[in-house]
DNA sequence: TCAAAAGTGTTCGCTATACACCCATGG
DNA sequence: CCATGGGTGTATAGCGAACACTTTTGA
Protein backbone atom coordinates (compact mmCIF):
# COMPACT_ATOMS: atom_id res chain seq x y z
CA UNK A 1 0.00 0.00 0.00
CA UNK A 2 1.66 3.43 -0.72
CA UNK A 3 1.21 6.06 1.93
CA UNK A 4 3.07 9.07 0.69
CA UNK A 5 2.42 11.11 -2.00
CA UNK A 6 6.15 10.82 -3.37
CA UNK A 7 5.88 6.89 -4.06
CA UNK A 8 3.65 7.43 -7.55
CA UNK A 9 5.20 4.87 -9.05
CA UNK A 10 3.20 1.25 -8.24
CA UNK A 11 3.09 -1.89 -9.38
CA UNK A 12 1.24 -5.24 -8.40
CA UNK A 13 4.96 -6.95 -7.64
CA UNK A 14 8.18 -5.87 -6.74
CA UNK A 15 9.94 -4.30 -8.94
CA UNK A 16 14.28 -4.23 -8.35
CA UNK A 17 15.82 -1.08 -9.48
CA UNK A 18 18.24 -1.24 -12.65
CA UNK A 19 21.24 0.73 -13.28
CA UNK A 20 24.30 0.93 -15.70
CA UNK A 21 28.07 0.75 -14.55
CA UNK A 22 30.53 1.52 -16.76
CA UNK A 23 34.46 0.67 -16.64
CA UNK A 24 36.29 3.26 -17.90
CA UNK A 25 39.77 1.66 -19.15
CA UNK A 26 42.14 4.35 -20.74
CA UNK A 27 46.17 3.29 -21.20
CA UNK A 28 49.13 5.43 -20.33
CA UNK A 29 51.90 3.79 -22.28
CA UNK A 30 52.66 1.46 -19.73
CA UNK A 31 49.85 0.97 -17.67
CA UNK A 32 45.85 -0.05 -18.33
CA UNK A 33 44.07 2.32 -16.27
CA UNK A 34 40.14 2.17 -15.03
CA UNK A 35 38.98 5.50 -14.33
CA UNK A 36 37.23 5.78 -10.70
CA UNK A 37 34.63 8.40 -8.52
CA UNK A 38 34.92 8.73 -5.22
CA UNK A 39 31.20 8.04 -3.43
CA UNK A 40 30.06 11.34 -1.67
CA UNK A 41 27.05 9.60 0.10
CA UNK A 42 26.59 6.40 2.09
CA UNK A 43 26.81 3.25 1.12
CA UNK A 44 30.54 3.24 0.97
CA UNK A 45 30.75 6.67 1.37
CA UNK A 46 34.42 7.79 0.80
CA UNK A 47 35.10 4.28 -0.99
CA UNK A 48 35.75 4.31 -4.75
CA UNK A 49 33.34 2.89 -7.46
CA UNK A 50 32.84 2.92 -11.25
CA UNK A 51 30.76 6.09 -12.49
CA UNK A 52 27.37 4.35 -13.07
CA UNK A 53 23.55 5.41 -12.71
CA UNK A 54 20.00 4.60 -12.79
CA UNK A 55 18.38 4.11 -15.97
CA UNK A 56 16.08 5.52 -17.66
CA UNK A 57 12.46 4.75 -18.72
CA UNK A 58 13.12 5.72 -22.60
CA UNK A 59 16.64 4.83 -22.90
CA UNK A 60 17.95 1.52 -23.57
CA UNK A 61 21.12 0.31 -21.18
CA UNK A 62 23.58 0.90 -23.99
CA UNK A 63 22.15 4.88 -24.23
CA UNK A 64 22.17 4.95 -20.60
CA UNK A 65 26.00 3.76 -20.16
CA UNK A 66 26.87 6.63 -22.55
CA UNK A 67 24.91 8.80 -21.43
CA UNK A 68 26.65 8.06 -17.80
CA UNK A 69 29.84 8.22 -19.44
CA UNK A 70 29.22 11.44 -21.15
CA UNK A 71 28.31 13.07 -18.02
CA UNK A 72 31.73 11.49 -16.18
CA UNK A 73 34.21 12.53 -18.88
CA UNK A 74 32.65 14.75 -21.56
CA UNK A 75 33.27 12.18 -24.08
CA UNK A 76 30.43 11.33 -26.85
CA UNK A 77 30.11 8.46 -29.21
CA UNK A 78 32.70 6.21 -26.93
CA UNK A 79 33.04 2.49 -27.57
CA UNK A 80 31.62 0.48 -25.08
CA UNK A 81 30.94 -3.20 -24.91
CA UNK A 82 28.13 -4.86 -22.35
CA UNK A 83 29.26 -7.51 -20.53
CA UNK A 84 27.84 -8.78 -17.63
CA UNK A 85 24.92 -8.34 -15.08
CA UNK A 86 25.04 -8.27 -11.63
CA UNK A 87 22.31 -9.45 -10.02
CA UNK A 88 22.75 -10.43 -6.52
CA UNK A 89 19.60 -9.76 -4.59
CA UNK A 90 22.32 -7.82 -1.73
CA UNK A 91 24.99 -6.27 -3.58
CA UNK A 92 23.20 -2.71 -2.40
CA UNK A 93 22.28 -2.59 1.27
CA UNK A 94 19.43 -0.36 0.47
CA UNK A 95 17.50 -2.12 -2.12
CA UNK A 96 17.14 -4.38 -4.68
CA UNK A 97 19.67 -3.26 -7.23
CA UNK A 98 20.14 -5.08 -10.35
CA UNK A 99 23.18 -3.83 -12.69
CA UNK A 100 24.08 -3.76 -16.17
CA UNK A 101 28.24 -3.28 -16.43
CA UNK A 102 29.65 -1.98 -19.75
CA UNK A 103 33.38 -1.16 -20.41
CA UNK A 104 34.62 1.39 -22.65
CA UNK A 105 37.99 1.85 -24.01
CA UNK A 106 38.90 5.53 -24.18
CA UNK A 107 41.85 7.56 -24.78
CA UNK A 108 42.97 9.10 -21.43
CA UNK A 109 44.17 12.34 -23.25
CA UNK A 110 40.53 13.14 -24.27
CA UNK A 111 38.90 12.59 -21.19
CA UNK A 112 38.26 16.35 -19.69
CA UNK A 113 40.48 16.35 -16.38
CA UNK A 114 38.68 15.25 -13.74
CA UNK A 115 37.99 18.64 -12.37
CA UNK A 116 37.79 18.00 -9.00
CA UNK A 117 40.89 15.42 -8.46
CA UNK A 118 39.16 14.08 -5.13
CA UNK A 119 36.05 13.15 -6.99
CA UNK A 120 37.44 11.41 -10.31
CA UNK A 121 40.66 9.51 -10.75
CA UNK A 122 43.12 7.12 -12.78
CA UNK A 123 44.28 3.96 -11.14
CA UNK A 124 46.57 1.22 -12.55
CA UNK A 125 44.96 -2.05 -12.63
CA UNK A 126 47.70 -2.97 -9.75
CA UNK A 127 46.83 0.04 -7.59
CA UNK A 128 42.83 -0.10 -7.51
CA UNK A 129 41.75 -0.09 -3.74
CA UNK A 130 39.12 -2.01 -2.16
CA UNK A 131 35.96 -0.55 -3.84
CA UNK A 132 32.32 0.19 -3.27
CA UNK A 133 29.51 -2.53 -3.44
CA UNK A 134 30.62 -5.70 -5.95
CA UNK A 135 32.58 -3.53 -7.84
CA UNK A 136 35.76 -6.08 -7.27
CA UNK A 137 33.95 -8.42 -8.97
CA UNK A 138 33.13 -6.34 -11.88
CA UNK A 139 36.61 -5.26 -12.34
CA UNK A 140 37.41 -8.97 -12.39
CA UNK A 141 34.81 -9.68 -14.76
CA UNK A 142 35.53 -6.36 -16.97
CA UNK A 143 39.03 -7.27 -17.50
CA UNK A 144 38.49 -11.17 -18.36
CA UNK A 145 35.99 -9.62 -20.89
CA UNK A 146 38.59 -7.52 -22.03
CA UNK A 147 41.36 -9.92 -22.42
CA UNK A 148 38.72 -12.21 -24.63
CA UNK A 149 36.95 -9.96 -26.71
CA UNK A 150 40.69 -8.30 -27.76
CA UNK A 151 41.11 -11.90 -29.56
CA UNK A 152 38.27 -10.77 -31.71
CA UNK A 153 38.49 -7.36 -32.11
CA UNK A 154 40.86 -5.37 -32.71
CA UNK A 155 40.02 -3.53 -29.94
CA UNK A 156 43.06 -1.25 -27.93
CA UNK A 157 43.39 1.07 -30.89
CA UNK A 158 40.44 3.04 -29.18
CA UNK A 159 42.90 3.47 -26.44
CA UNK A 160 45.55 4.56 -28.05
CA UNK A 161 45.95 7.86 -30.30
CA UNK A 162 45.25 8.09 -33.97
CA UNK A 163 48.47 7.88 -34.84
CA UNK A 164 51.39 5.46 -33.04
CA UNK A 165 54.29 3.82 -33.05
CA UNK A 166 54.34 -0.37 -32.72
CA UNK A 167 56.34 0.24 -29.78
CA UNK A 168 52.98 1.61 -28.24
CA UNK A 169 50.68 -0.57 -29.88
CA UNK A 170 53.11 -3.74 -28.53
CA UNK A 171 53.36 -2.07 -25.22
CA UNK A 172 48.94 -1.85 -25.10
CA UNK A 173 48.93 -5.79 -25.78
CA UNK A 174 51.15 -6.35 -23.34
CA UNK A 175 49.64 -4.70 -20.61
CA UNK A 176 46.08 -6.11 -21.63
CA UNK A 177 46.92 -9.32 -22.06
CA UNK A 178 49.63 -9.46 -19.10
CA UNK A 179 52.44 -10.90 -21.36
CA UNK A 180 55.59 -10.41 -22.99
CA UNK A 181 56.27 -10.22 -27.04
CA UNK A 182 59.18 -10.21 -28.88
CA UNK A 183 59.36 -6.69 -30.09
CA UNK A 184 60.70 -8.37 -33.89
CA UNK A 185 58.12 -10.56 -33.93
CA UNK A 186 55.13 -8.39 -33.24
CA UNK A 187 56.24 -6.10 -35.52
CA UNK A 188 56.35 -8.70 -38.32
CA UNK A 189 53.29 -9.88 -37.17
CA UNK A 190 51.56 -6.49 -37.36
CA UNK A 191 52.91 -6.22 -41.24
CA UNK A 192 52.31 -9.20 -42.13
CA UNK A 193 48.52 -8.67 -40.85
CA UNK A 194 48.14 -5.22 -43.25
CA UNK A 195 45.81 -3.59 -40.62
CA UNK A 196 48.72 -0.93 -39.87
CA UNK A 197 48.88 1.76 -42.31
CA UNK A 198 52.14 4.10 -42.56
CA UNK A 199 51.67 7.86 -42.23
CA UNK A 200 54.78 9.94 -42.70
CA UNK A 201 55.07 10.86 -39.38
CA UNK A 202 57.82 10.22 -37.11
CA UNK A 203 57.94 10.33 -32.99
CA UNK A 204 61.15 10.57 -30.91
CA UNK A 205 59.68 9.66 -27.69
CA UNK A 206 62.75 9.07 -25.78
CA UNK A 207 65.70 10.29 -27.74
CA UNK A 208 67.63 7.75 -30.23
CA UNK A 209 66.27 6.76 -32.94
CA UNK A 210 63.26 7.89 -34.71
CA UNK A 211 59.68 5.75 -34.58
CA UNK A 212 57.50 5.95 -37.68
CA UNK A 213 53.84 6.55 -36.82
CA UNK A 214 50.99 4.14 -38.03
CA UNK A 215 47.75 4.49 -38.02
CA UNK A 216 44.88 1.87 -38.07
CA UNK A 217 43.70 0.62 -41.31
CA UNK A 218 39.69 -0.30 -40.13
CA UNK A 219 38.75 -0.54 -43.97
CA UNK A 220 41.05 -3.67 -43.74
CA UNK A 221 40.48 -5.03 -40.42
CA UNK A 222 36.39 -5.07 -41.83
CA UNK A 223 37.81 -6.71 -45.25
CA UNK A 224 39.20 -9.33 -42.60
CA UNK A 225 36.84 -10.14 -40.34
CA UNK A 226 34.63 -10.87 -43.44
CA UNK A 227 36.87 -14.46 -44.13
CA UNK A 228 36.43 -15.38 -40.29
CA UNK A 229 39.67 -14.06 -39.01
CA UNK A 230 41.51 -14.31 -35.72
CA UNK A 231 43.59 -11.94 -33.94
CA UNK A 232 46.21 -14.95 -32.54
CA UNK A 233 48.25 -14.19 -29.98
CA UNK B 1 -0.87 7.99 -7.76
CA UNK B 2 -2.06 4.54 -6.69
CA UNK B 3 -5.33 3.91 -7.25
CA UNK B 4 -6.08 0.14 -6.20
CA UNK B 5 -5.26 -1.89 -3.91
CA UNK B 6 -3.81 -4.27 -5.56
CA UNK B 7 -0.69 -2.05 -6.62
CA UNK B 8 1.12 -1.94 -3.22
CA UNK B 9 4.40 -2.12 -4.64
CA UNK B 10 5.38 1.90 -5.16
CA UNK B 11 8.61 3.62 -5.78
CA UNK B 12 9.57 7.21 -6.45
CA UNK B 13 10.56 6.84 -9.52
CA UNK B 14 9.38 4.04 -12.16
CA UNK B 15 11.17 0.62 -12.40
CA UNK B 16 11.09 -1.91 -15.18
CA UNK B 17 10.54 -5.17 -14.91
CA UNK B 18 13.59 -7.45 -14.78
CA UNK B 19 13.09 -11.39 -16.22
CA UNK B 20 15.19 -13.71 -17.30
CA UNK B 21 14.87 -15.78 -20.68
CA UNK B 22 16.40 -18.66 -21.42
CA UNK B 23 17.62 -20.06 -24.98
CA UNK B 24 17.93 -23.87 -24.34
CA UNK B 25 20.37 -25.94 -26.84
CA UNK B 26 20.09 -29.26 -27.36
CA UNK B 27 21.57 -32.03 -30.12
CA UNK B 28 20.26 -34.82 -31.84
CA UNK B 29 23.46 -36.11 -33.19
CA UNK B 30 23.19 -34.20 -36.08
CA UNK B 31 21.90 -30.67 -35.58
CA UNK B 32 21.59 -28.01 -32.92
CA UNK B 33 18.42 -27.55 -31.62
CA UNK B 34 16.34 -24.93 -29.36
CA UNK B 35 13.51 -25.81 -27.16
CA UNK B 36 10.57 -23.50 -27.89
CA UNK B 37 6.99 -22.65 -25.87
CA UNK B 38 4.00 -21.51 -27.93
CA UNK B 39 2.64 -18.13 -25.78
CA UNK B 40 -1.22 -19.04 -24.36
CA UNK B 41 -1.61 -15.71 -23.84
CA UNK B 42 -1.06 -12.46 -25.88
CA UNK B 43 0.69 -10.33 -26.48
CA UNK B 44 2.25 -12.69 -29.46
CA UNK B 45 -0.32 -15.43 -28.61
CA UNK B 46 0.51 -18.46 -30.40
CA UNK B 47 3.72 -17.41 -31.38
CA UNK B 48 6.92 -19.35 -30.13
CA UNK B 49 9.31 -18.28 -28.05
CA UNK B 50 12.08 -18.83 -25.59
CA UNK B 51 10.92 -20.05 -21.79
CA UNK B 52 11.52 -17.48 -18.99
CA UNK B 53 9.54 -15.00 -16.19
CA UNK B 54 10.05 -12.36 -13.96
CA UNK B 55 12.94 -12.85 -11.24
CA UNK B 56 12.13 -13.11 -7.82
CA UNK B 57 13.12 -10.56 -5.84
CA UNK B 58 15.10 -12.83 -3.38
CA UNK B 59 17.25 -14.75 -5.90
CA UNK B 60 19.72 -13.93 -8.35
CA UNK B 61 19.19 -13.97 -12.29
CA UNK B 62 21.53 -17.06 -12.45
CA UNK B 63 19.08 -18.82 -9.38
CA UNK B 64 16.00 -17.54 -11.89
CA UNK B 65 16.80 -18.90 -15.17
CA UNK B 66 18.03 -21.93 -13.30
CA UNK B 67 14.34 -22.17 -11.30
CA UNK B 68 12.93 -21.44 -15.07
CA UNK B 69 14.92 -23.89 -16.53
CA UNK B 70 13.96 -26.87 -14.51
CA UNK B 71 9.85 -25.76 -14.40
CA UNK B 72 10.48 -25.78 -18.15
CA UNK B 73 12.73 -29.27 -18.53
CA UNK B 74 12.68 -30.64 -15.39
CA UNK B 75 16.67 -30.24 -15.56
CA UNK B 76 18.60 -29.01 -11.84
CA UNK B 77 21.67 -27.73 -12.02
CA UNK B 78 22.04 -27.60 -15.98
CA UNK B 79 24.98 -25.78 -17.74
CA UNK B 80 24.07 -22.12 -17.83
CA UNK B 81 25.72 -18.74 -19.24
CA UNK B 82 24.40 -15.44 -19.36
CA UNK B 83 25.36 -13.91 -22.68
CA UNK B 84 23.50 -10.51 -22.82
CA UNK B 85 20.57 -8.17 -21.31
CA UNK B 86 18.50 -6.76 -23.38
CA UNK B 87 16.63 -3.70 -22.52
CA UNK B 88 15.10 -2.00 -25.61
CA UNK B 89 12.34 0.39 -24.11
CA UNK B 90 9.90 -1.09 -26.54
CA UNK B 91 10.85 -4.35 -26.35
CA UNK B 92 7.55 -5.77 -24.85
CA UNK B 93 4.71 -3.66 -26.16
CA UNK B 94 3.27 -3.72 -22.75
CA UNK B 95 4.95 -2.29 -20.19
CA UNK B 96 9.36 -1.63 -19.82
CA UNK B 97 10.55 -5.07 -19.41
CA UNK B 98 14.62 -5.80 -19.56
CA UNK B 99 15.79 -8.90 -19.71
CA UNK B 100 18.88 -11.00 -18.88
CA UNK B 101 19.71 -13.62 -21.52
CA UNK B 102 21.26 -16.97 -20.21
CA UNK B 103 21.73 -20.04 -22.88
CA UNK B 104 21.57 -23.60 -21.46
CA UNK B 105 22.72 -26.53 -22.93
CA UNK B 106 21.43 -29.70 -21.88
CA UNK B 107 21.31 -33.04 -23.10
CA UNK B 108 17.79 -33.89 -24.91
CA UNK B 109 17.26 -36.86 -23.87
CA UNK B 110 17.18 -35.79 -20.25
CA UNK B 111 14.54 -33.38 -20.69
CA UNK B 112 10.85 -34.78 -19.21
CA UNK B 113 8.93 -35.19 -22.99
CA UNK B 114 7.22 -31.55 -23.31
CA UNK B 115 3.87 -33.33 -21.91
CA UNK B 116 2.03 -30.83 -24.03
CA UNK B 117 3.75 -31.59 -27.70
CA UNK B 118 1.66 -28.03 -28.30
CA UNK B 119 3.47 -26.23 -25.64
CA UNK B 120 7.45 -27.23 -25.68
CA UNK B 121 9.00 -28.16 -29.14
CA UNK B 122 11.91 -28.86 -30.40
CA UNK B 123 13.34 -26.83 -33.64
CA UNK B 124 16.45 -27.48 -35.54
CA UNK B 125 18.39 -23.69 -35.70
CA UNK B 126 17.60 -23.29 -39.48
CA UNK B 127 13.14 -24.59 -38.91
CA UNK B 128 13.08 -21.86 -36.27
CA UNK B 129 10.40 -19.84 -37.13
CA UNK B 130 9.54 -16.17 -36.26
CA UNK B 131 9.70 -15.44 -32.40
CA UNK B 132 8.01 -13.03 -30.25
CA UNK B 133 9.14 -10.05 -29.07
CA UNK B 134 12.92 -9.69 -30.02
CA UNK B 135 13.60 -13.08 -29.15
CA UNK B 136 15.09 -13.46 -33.29
CA UNK B 137 17.72 -11.15 -31.73
CA UNK B 138 17.82 -12.93 -28.80
CA UNK B 139 18.28 -16.44 -30.38
CA UNK B 140 21.31 -14.73 -32.76
CA UNK B 141 23.03 -13.30 -30.07
CA UNK B 142 22.90 -16.92 -28.20
CA UNK B 143 24.69 -18.81 -31.36
CA UNK B 144 26.99 -16.15 -31.61
CA UNK B 145 28.15 -16.65 -27.82
CA UNK B 146 28.21 -20.08 -27.92
CA UNK B 147 30.59 -20.14 -31.12
CA UNK B 148 32.61 -17.35 -29.14
CA UNK B 149 32.55 -19.36 -26.00
CA UNK B 150 33.52 -22.74 -27.75
CA UNK B 151 37.09 -21.55 -27.76
CA UNK B 152 38.10 -21.09 -24.51
CA UNK B 153 35.83 -23.77 -22.74
CA UNK B 154 35.09 -27.26 -23.89
CA UNK B 155 31.83 -25.97 -24.16
CA UNK B 156 29.64 -29.49 -25.87
CA UNK B 157 30.62 -32.24 -23.77
CA UNK B 158 27.45 -30.97 -21.80
CA UNK B 159 25.19 -31.45 -25.04
CA UNK B 160 26.63 -35.19 -25.71
CA UNK B 161 26.08 -38.63 -23.41
CA UNK B 162 28.30 -39.43 -21.05
CA UNK B 163 30.31 -41.70 -23.60
CA UNK B 164 30.73 -40.85 -26.64
CA UNK B 165 31.99 -41.78 -30.17
CA UNK B 166 34.42 -39.36 -31.66
CA UNK B 167 31.94 -39.01 -34.93
CA UNK B 168 29.07 -37.47 -32.68
CA UNK B 169 31.75 -35.02 -31.26
CA UNK B 170 32.48 -34.06 -34.69
CA UNK B 171 29.39 -33.81 -35.62
CA UNK B 172 28.36 -31.50 -32.77
CA UNK B 173 31.21 -29.02 -33.19
CA UNK B 174 30.58 -29.29 -36.91
CA UNK B 175 26.47 -28.54 -36.10
CA UNK B 176 27.71 -25.67 -33.61
CA UNK B 177 30.35 -23.84 -35.86
CA UNK B 178 28.77 -24.81 -38.87
CA UNK B 179 32.13 -25.92 -40.85
CA UNK B 180 32.88 -28.95 -41.73
CA UNK B 181 36.55 -30.95 -40.18
CA UNK B 182 38.00 -33.51 -41.77
CA UNK B 183 37.64 -36.75 -40.15
CA UNK B 184 40.91 -38.20 -39.20
CA UNK B 185 42.40 -34.72 -38.68
CA UNK B 186 40.06 -34.18 -36.08
CA UNK B 187 40.79 -37.45 -34.27
CA UNK B 188 44.10 -36.96 -34.38
CA UNK B 189 43.51 -33.69 -32.75
CA UNK B 190 41.78 -34.60 -29.32
CA UNK B 191 43.98 -37.62 -29.04
CA UNK B 192 46.82 -34.57 -28.60
CA UNK B 193 44.81 -32.57 -26.26
CA UNK B 194 44.34 -35.68 -24.11
CA UNK B 195 41.35 -34.36 -22.89
CA UNK B 196 39.46 -37.53 -24.03
CA UNK B 197 39.47 -40.58 -21.81
CA UNK B 198 39.06 -43.81 -23.68
CA UNK B 199 37.00 -46.28 -22.36
CA UNK B 200 36.56 -50.15 -23.03
CA UNK B 201 33.00 -49.81 -24.69
CA UNK B 202 32.06 -49.27 -28.04
CA UNK B 203 29.10 -48.27 -30.39
CA UNK B 204 27.55 -49.36 -33.37
CA UNK B 205 25.60 -46.52 -34.11
CA UNK B 206 24.88 -47.42 -37.61
CA UNK B 207 26.70 -50.87 -38.42
CA UNK B 208 29.53 -51.72 -40.20
CA UNK B 209 32.49 -51.07 -37.45
CA UNK B 210 32.53 -50.96 -33.83
CA UNK B 211 33.70 -47.17 -32.48
CA UNK B 212 35.25 -46.80 -29.45
CA UNK B 213 33.75 -44.57 -26.51
CA UNK B 214 35.16 -41.74 -25.27
CA UNK B 215 34.15 -39.49 -21.78
CA UNK B 216 35.71 -36.10 -21.50
CA UNK B 217 38.36 -35.31 -19.06
CA UNK B 218 37.22 -32.77 -17.03
CA UNK B 219 40.84 -32.96 -14.98
CA UNK B 220 42.79 -32.79 -17.48
CA UNK B 221 40.93 -30.39 -19.14
CA UNK B 222 41.14 -27.68 -15.83
CA UNK B 223 44.49 -28.74 -15.77
CA UNK B 224 45.09 -27.45 -19.64
CA UNK B 225 42.95 -24.23 -18.62
CA UNK B 226 46.40 -23.37 -16.25
CA UNK B 227 48.32 -22.91 -19.22
CA UNK B 228 46.08 -20.64 -21.10
CA UNK B 229 45.09 -22.99 -23.33
CA UNK B 230 42.72 -22.24 -26.32
CA UNK B 231 40.35 -24.39 -28.35
CA UNK B 232 41.39 -24.74 -32.24
CA UNK B 233 39.99 -24.99 -34.71
C1' DT C 1 33.91 -59.98 -51.52
C1' DC C 2 32.68 -55.53 -51.34
C1' DA C 3 31.38 -51.21 -49.25
C1' DA C 4 31.21 -48.41 -45.32
C1' DA C 5 33.03 -46.74 -41.16
C1' DA C 6 36.80 -46.35 -37.81
C1' DG C 7 41.59 -46.11 -36.39
C1' DT C 8 46.54 -44.80 -37.65
C1' DG C 9 50.43 -42.67 -40.11
C1' DT C 10 52.67 -39.42 -43.54
C1' DT C 11 53.55 -35.27 -45.98
C1' DC C 12 53.42 -30.39 -46.85
C1' DG C 13 53.01 -25.67 -45.92
C1' DC C 14 52.28 -22.02 -42.85
C1' DT C 15 53.38 -19.42 -38.87
C1' DA C 16 54.79 -18.64 -34.12
C1' DT C 17 59.12 -18.25 -32.01
C1' DA C 18 63.86 -17.28 -31.40
C1' DC C 19 67.41 -14.59 -32.71
C1' DA C 20 71.11 -12.20 -35.95
C1' DC C 21 72.03 -8.08 -38.33
C1' DC C 22 71.93 -3.31 -39.88
C1' DC C 23 70.68 1.65 -39.41
C1' DA C 24 70.01 6.04 -37.04
C1' DT C 25 70.73 9.10 -33.23
C1' DG C 26 72.63 11.32 -29.05
C1' DG C 27 76.13 11.52 -25.72
C1' DC D 1 82.58 5.54 -31.35
C1' DC D 2 79.57 3.34 -28.68
C1' DA D 3 75.20 2.56 -26.39
C1' DT D 4 70.39 2.64 -27.22
C1' DG D 5 66.37 1.95 -29.76
C1' DG D 6 64.10 0.90 -34.30
C1' DG D 7 63.52 -1.69 -38.73
C1' DT D 8 64.38 -6.02 -41.49
C1' DG D 9 65.67 -10.87 -42.49
C1' DT D 10 66.35 -15.86 -41.44
C1' DA D 11 66.23 -20.54 -39.41
C1' DT D 12 63.64 -23.96 -36.72
C1' DA D 13 59.91 -26.30 -34.63
C1' DG D 14 55.17 -27.34 -34.20
C1' DC D 15 50.66 -27.65 -35.83
C1' DG D 16 46.76 -27.65 -39.16
C1' DA D 17 45.19 -29.41 -43.56
C1' DA D 18 45.16 -32.93 -47.04
C1' DC D 19 45.29 -37.59 -47.84
C1' DA D 20 46.92 -42.90 -48.14
C1' DC D 21 46.56 -47.12 -45.80
C1' DT D 22 44.71 -50.74 -42.76
C1' DT D 23 41.13 -53.06 -40.07
C1' DT D 24 36.58 -54.49 -38.87
C1' DT D 25 31.94 -55.65 -39.83
C1' DG D 26 27.43 -56.36 -42.20
C1' DA D 27 25.14 -57.31 -46.43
Amino acid sequence: MCNTEELKYCYKYPHPSVTTDCVIFGFDGNKLRVLLVKRGIEPYKGRWAFPGGFIKMDESAEDGALRELQEETGLTGAFIRQFHTFSDPNRDPRERVITIAYYALVRMKEVKGGDDADEAQWFALDEVPQLAFDHDRILRMAVRALRQNIHFEPIGFELLPQEFTTKELQNLYEAILDVHFDRRNFYNKMKRLEMLEPTDNTANPSAKKEAFLFRFNKAKYEELKQKGFRLEF
